[in-house]
Order: structure tokens, then C-alpha cells, then sequence
DNA sequence: CTGAAAGCGCTTACAG
DNA sequence: CTGAAAGCGCTTACAG
């Protein structure tokens, strides 16, 4: 049998109570008698139960992460690995443990079971499924990298239409007239602030824009093969395109290898996020640059704020980025 | 305040047991009775205390994810998101939560303080914190990708000596004599036997090796870079160079395209793992196919049988890999 | 089918 | 500084 508390006390001739303060260095015990429980619990091998203590305390230590598209969508995405760095680093102190469901039949215990003390939410897209459940659950929760309006959730995000709009210009002015995007899904926000600027640049520049050249998939590798074979399969394909992820431009680059076409003496491409791989790209990959651990780091001291019962509002926190310059870009030919 | 089950109850006119049997679908309870608590339950917004539950059941419903290395070092590396694809397919049925530490602080607090039915242990290293305290706890565990043979855990891995063997051997039959060789950490498992396999290979067609040519870093893209520059920078430098895994050969390629050096012409690399990234890369890599999703998977199995008591003894299971030949290797020039 | 009761392992006022 | 007591919110034999 497990040992508790109580064998403790009953083995050393004191209070459950004072084997409780003991442990948990609470004032009110001897440095002697706190020496001897101490001891004996580790002798005895004594673990504390996490759900004796939080059904009382009523915390958990424990922190969600909400994550509708699946586990695999976020591991093997570098966007949330570097924002969890970011909130890794400010969070870390406070000794929590970070929680994950993997399927949305599981989403729900997360919050609706008090199994966390806050949540961070990512991912999200308009439709998911529990939104509307998650607003009335009391957990404290912020969304990282999607901003749903109708969510009473504070939201930390970068600018993506104000990024895109940035690449696009820049591919404007460089000759290209025929851009291509390869866009997320629309459900996605993020999609929604690329395809946005996107069209601001255009207009901006009095260009007119071809609706055909905008595509949208999803953010991995794969669709930025498929989404390449297509526009450049078209009788008048573009000169250039934008992507709305790192990944998605990986995938641009192998359609690149695979039919002889060179980047960017052929096509420019750029990417959005900079990912750590993004330099390591052959060529590197011009793309926009994301504050992504920055982002990370906000969100989680909006949390940690929330968390302490500080409201925090209905806070839409938009970082800004920039277009790093590498070598997947080029003026247009001839 | 939170609402119980017992408000429930009092709400109508049963007892708590009756709340708490209709609500988790026990037997006993009229159908009528059951869907009346059940409305009930939802209209009020009750939430169950998982603490509360767990306390009196004993179990968490959730797997713990061990990580001596830090939750980014998982994230960052396609090794474990493919792995945890395994395993979320074959336990996902059960419903488990995942929960993860960040910090080496945090570690005990999983298996010490039973909040997880059973953990997965990832990249664990020769000299890691904690590691008998571990083995001390009576939390089913089964660890993957490596092999500590001083545990007592059962342990899922690929065969990285076998691997790197038929890698370096196919280098040697391209005519290659100076393969250097991008090793990750002493410490690691894996990198003792990609050693192991290095000079098996020259072993076996009594070629001397070059103790100089063997280089241990991290599983990282920087590592590959720096790796690389200092490989080629030696006097007589290797024409082809072995990486113990492919996010090495990332940097390795990124080194070849600021120098101006041509893979596979000027250089032939090989990988490990065979990550998603392996076919997108400019060219496509070489690399050891390593079956990540089934280890997981099987390493999930595993798991499902020890917490369900059924003793596995000190299973140590090697997944065997394959070397898949894509556009980074040639035989050797001249 | 339903209820009263005990108990899971801890923490925390409240007294002393 | 220390202890007795109550209670956190549930589940589960045990009776009926």
C-alpha cells in the first residue's frame, strides 16, 4: 500500500497536521521535528497524493493547452514549439506542468473537468468545436496566434495581414505582377490576415490581382507541393509566390527540385513565420519574421495575470513583424 | 460557487450516490432518472473535480510524457512528434490526457506525486536526474528511442548501430574512405550505437578509420553547421559525412550552400530517421529510415499492458531500419 | 433501483 | 509550536 500521511505521523508519535506542515515547509514546526518527518518520509518512501492536496487547495498546477487541431498538428508545426519556448521561459518558475488533450473527445475534461488552473488555447478556428463551452467554463484561458472576435478571450497574435502585406510589396516592387499565395485554410485566421494583405498590396499598388492565383490547404509541407504543381501548372503561372508558413514553402522548394526550377532565378518564394529551419533552406528562405517566443512570453504572463485574478479584458494583442531578406527572392526577369 | 453533485441531489429530491451513479452511467439507475439528473447536471454548469474522483478511484487518466531534456528538445524534433503519433493512435481510445514538465524541477513531481497512471520516457541520457528514483517508483513506464541497460524499464528503440552500419557500408562500397561522422551527445544512447555502427562498417571492410573524423555535438540543426566546418576545414577532409540524425544533415546542407559546396558532387551526406523534412530537402536526403510511428505505437502497447498490471519484464525491443536511398550520396569523384 | 455511510489523502482554520 | 476536527467532492460497498 501507499503510504500516507497519517502512517507518518502514527510511526513518528505526532499530528497528520504537523507532518503536513512539515513537508510543505509551512512556519509553525520545529526545525527538529520538520528534520525528523522529513526523514522518515523519505525513508518510507512516502509520495504526496496531487489529488488529495488539490481537492483541497483547489488548485492543480497545472496548465491546458488546448489544442483542436490535434497533437501531431502542433508538433510538428516550429510555430507552437518556439511560442511554447516563450511561455516555457516565463512560466517555469512557477512550477507548473502543461497538460494535453490529443482528440477532441478529450478536449472537454481539460476544462470542464478543473483539471487545470489555465489554459492556453491554439489553434483555434472559427467553428471549432467546445468554443462556445470554453467562454463559460471560469478557466482563465488565452489564445495564442488566432483571435476569434465573438471569444470573450484575451488573444496574442502576430500581424499577419500587415506581414503579408510587407512581402507582397516587396515582391511588387521587385517586377512581379503574377503572385501567387498559398494560403491556410479559411477557417483559420491566420489565413484570413494573408489573404487580406495579400490584397492590400495589390490595391495599394494599383495592381489588379488574379483570383485564381490564391489557393488554400493547409499549413505543411505536403500542400506547398500540391499547391505548387498547381500554379505552376497553369498556362500563365506566376513569377512569384507568398506562403503563408515556413512549411508551406518547403513544399514549394521540393516541387522547385523535383521540375528543375530554380529558385529564385525562376520563381521567388517567400515564406511566413521564420522558422529556425528557414535558414537552413537551400536556398535560405526569404520570410517573415515572427516574435514568436515574444508572443509566447506574453501570453503567458496575460495568463499568469488572469490566473492571479487580475481581468485582463478582452486584450487583442498584435505583434508586429518584419520581412527578413534571405536568398529565395529575386527581381523579376527579362 | 462551483456546484457538486450534491446540490444536484438536493436539487432533486436523490441522493448523491444516485447524482453520481446516473451521471457515470452505472447500471442501477432508471433511464428516467438518469436523463432528469442529467439535464439538471448541464443546466446548473456542474463540472466534476477530477481531483475528487481520482482520489477515491486511483486512477488520473493521464500519461505522463518524461523529458530529461526540456519540453523544446522534444518539440523541436520531428523524432518525437512522429513517435507520439504512434502512441496517441493506439491509446487514444482510452481517453488519457498527456502531461508533460518543462523543467528538470518538475520532473519528480509526475511519477512522485502520482499524478499519471503510467509515463512515457523520452530521450533519456546516460547520468540523468532522477533516473533511479524513477525506476523506484512504482509508475508503469516504458522509455523510447533509448536504452539505459540499468533500468528496469522495458524499452522501444530503433536499431541505430544496425542503421548507421548499412549507411557507412553503402558509403564505403560508393568508394568513400573519409566519412566523417556528426554524432550527437556521448551520453545518448543512440549516439553510442551510430558509433558503434561507424566503425563496425570500417571494421568489416578493413578500412582504418580516422579517430579525428568523428565529431559528437547535438541533434540540432546548428550542430550539423558547426559540425560541417569543422569537418571540411581539417586538411584532408572527409568526402562524405554520416549525421546521426537528420536535423544534423540540415545544418550540414546549410554549410554546403554558403561555401559553395555541391551535394552529392563535392559531398555525400546521410541522415538518420528519415524525418518529413528528409524528402523536402534540396536534394532529397539519403537517409536511415527508422519506423517512428510503430515504435510508438508499440511502445504504447506496452504501456496499456503494465498499467493494466500484466508484468512485461525488461523488454527491450529494437525496431529494425533501413537505408533509404534518395539524392545526397554518390560515389566518390576521381 | 436507491440511500446512508464510510472513506480516498490531504490542508487549514480553530483552539490550546 | 502542536493537535483534533472538519471538510474538499466524489465513489462504492453495504443494506434495503
Amino acid at each position: 500500500m501507499r503510504v500516507t500521511i497519517k502512517e507518518i505521523a502514527n510511526a513518528l508519535g505526532v499530528s497528520p497536521s504537523t507532518v503536513s506542515r512539515a513537508l510543505n515547509n509551512v512556519p509553525g514546526v520545529t526545525e527538529e521535528v520538520r528534520n525528523r518527518v522529513r526523514r522518515l518520509a523519505r525513508e518510507m518512501g512516502y509520495k504526496p497524493s496531487a489529488a488529495a492536496r488539490s481537492l483541497v487547495t483547489k488548485r492543480t498546477g497545472n496548465i491546458g493547452l488546448f489544442i483542436p487541431r490535434g497533437l501531431s498538428f502542433v508538433m510538428t508545426n516550429p510555430f507552437f514549439a518556439e511560442v511554447m519556448e516563450g511561455i516555457v521561459g516565463v512560466l517555469d518558475g512557477d512550477g507548473y506542468n502543461y497538460v494535453f488533450c490529443s482528440s477532441p473527445r478529450q478536449y472537454r475534461k481539460l476544462f470542464v473537468t478543473n483539471m487545470v488552473d489555465g489554459m492556453i488555447l491554439f489553434a483555434l478556428r472559427l467553428g471549432d468545436p467546445y468554443i462556445d463551452e470554453l467562454e463559460s467554463s471560469d478557466v482563465p484561458a488565452v489564445v495564442v496566434g488566432s483571435y476569434i472576435e465573438s471569444l470573450g478571450i484575451p488573444a496574442v497574435r502576430p500581424d499577419d495581414s500587415g506581414g503579408t502585406f510587407q512581402a507582397v510589396s516587396h515582391l511588387i516592387r521587385q517586377g512581379h505582377t503574377r503572385i501567387g499565395l498559398l494560403n491556410g485554410p479559411l477557417s483559420s485566421y491566420k489565413s484570413r490576415g494573408c489573404l487580406q494583405g495579400y490584397r492590400s498590396a495589390f490595391l495599394e499598388h494599383g495592381i489588379e490581382e488574379d483570383d485564381s492565383l490564391l489557393l488554400c490547404g493547409e499549413f505543411v509541407m505536403d500542400w506547398g507541393l500540391e499547391g505548387a504543381r498547381r500554379l505552376m501548372g497553369m498556362k500563365n503561372p506566376p513569377t512569384a509566390v507568398m506562403c503563408a508558413n515556413d512549411l508551406i514553402a518547403q513544399g514549394v522548394y521540393r516541387y522547385a527540385f523535383e521540375t528543375g526550377l530554380r529558385i529564385p532565378e525562376d520563381l521567388s518564394v517567400v515564406g511566413f513565420g521564420d522558422f529556425p529551419v528557414a535558414s537552413y533552406m537551400t536556398p535560405p528562405l526569404t520570410t517573415v519574421h515572427t516574435p514568436l517566443r515574444e508572443m509566447g512570453a506574453r501570453a503567458a504572463s496575460l495568463l499568469r495575470a488572469l490566473m492571479q485574478g487580475e481581468g485582463a479584458g478582452t486584450t487583442n494583442i498584435v505583434f508586429p513583424v518584419r520581412l527578413v531578406e534571405r536568398q529565395s527572392t529575386a527581381a523579376k526577369h527579362g
